[in-house]
DNA sequence: AACCAGGGAAGAT
DNA sequence: ATCTTCCATGGT
């Protein structure tokens, strides 16, 4: 067992993250005592549960990382580091949104980090399963995805493998409530992971522009999936999923319009906001919470 | 009992 | 290329 504090830079709101996360059925942590336990699967494919704990403030940050292996310390921190996205300094952000029409809202609700979901392929997978569903349901679809194909080591869940998935028949996913076609999209896409066809680790080291090309020629992987990964899954800081009914709630309660906004509207009021726009994003979602 | 939900494919213009 | 319909299932 070790532990490390580490010292963020200034404005990271460690608390709204776990409460957004506790959201998520799959995970374990506990937001009043301000922590969150991260399964890692590490070089050599060696299992690790990191645990991430906050012990300063939003202005303040501070963090403590433990977990059992020593000789794995390091890379667990690299990896913790990288999920938190601990080497981004969000001030920029902040002060950006001050001249913008989210002035307001960013006034609200500062220091909002993008923590990047725990497993790339999974939440690829987690983003399928979630279109078109309400929030309740879709994370009790994709909970049950994970509990049955996934490995679990005590209070902590490692996520399916694509290789597991891929082996499976469509029969199985609609046991689980799946409608025959996302049971298609799931499997499908996983079996082009597993057999190298389509690489997420490339993808993860290329533009948003391409991932959108490559990604957007698979069946069942559409721009709402692909923006939401890219947001969700690989923590980009510039995208604005604007034909998402959350961001349309949350414009339509801001600007107290008193209807949904139309395409056009949401494309002027956002211009202002590149390069950060996941991360007016992420706080309008937050606004309606 | 409709209508909706953090869509996307397939078919029709 | 763009618009419409269908798919599928639980929530409200």
């Amino acid at each position: 067992m070790w532990t490390k504090e580490i010292t963020l830079h200034e404005l990271y709101d460690f608390d709204y993250t776990l409460h957004r996360l506790s959201w998520d059925p799959l995970l374990h942590l506990n937001v009043e005592e301000r922590w969150i336990d991260v399964p890692l699967v590490l070089s050599g494919d060696r299992k690790e549960i990191a645990r991430v704990q906050a012990i300063g403030t939003i202005e303040a940050p501070r963090i403590q990382v433990s977990a059992l292996v020593s000789e794995l310390k390091e890379e667990t921190l690299a990896r913790i580091a990288h999920l938190f996205q601990w080497d981004l300094d969000l001030s920029p952000m902040q002060a950006h949104f001050t001249d913008t029409n989210l002035a307001k809202l960013f006034h609200d609700f500062p220091g909002t980090p993008i923590v990047k979901d725990f497993d790339l392929y999974f939440s690829l997978m987690k983003t399928i399963i979630h279109q078109q569903l309400n929030m309740k349901f879709a994370f009790v679809l994709s909970s049950r995805f994970a509990e049955t194909f996934g490995e679990r080591k005590g209070d902590v869940l490692f996520y399916p493998k694509p290789e597991t998935i891929a082996d499976l028949d469509y029969s199985k996913l609609r046991e689980l409530q799946f409608s025959q076609r996302k049971a298609e999209y799931v499997i499908d896409t996983s079996r082009m992971i597993a057999s190298g066809e389509l690489d997420l680790q490339t993808l993860e080291t290329e533009e948003d522009d391409a991932v959108f090309e490559k990604l957007g020629k698979v069946r069942g992987i559409g721009p709402w999936t692909i923006e939401n990964w890219l947001l969700f899954g690989l923590g980009r800081p510039d995208l604005f999923p604007k034909a998402d009914i959350g961001i349309q709630n949350a414009l339509k309660a801001y600007f107290t319009i008193g209807r949904k906004p139309t395409m056009e509207e949401m494309v002027e009021w956002s211009k202002s906001w590149h390069p950060y726009r996941s991360y007016a994003s992420m706080t309008l979602w937050r606004s309606i919470e």
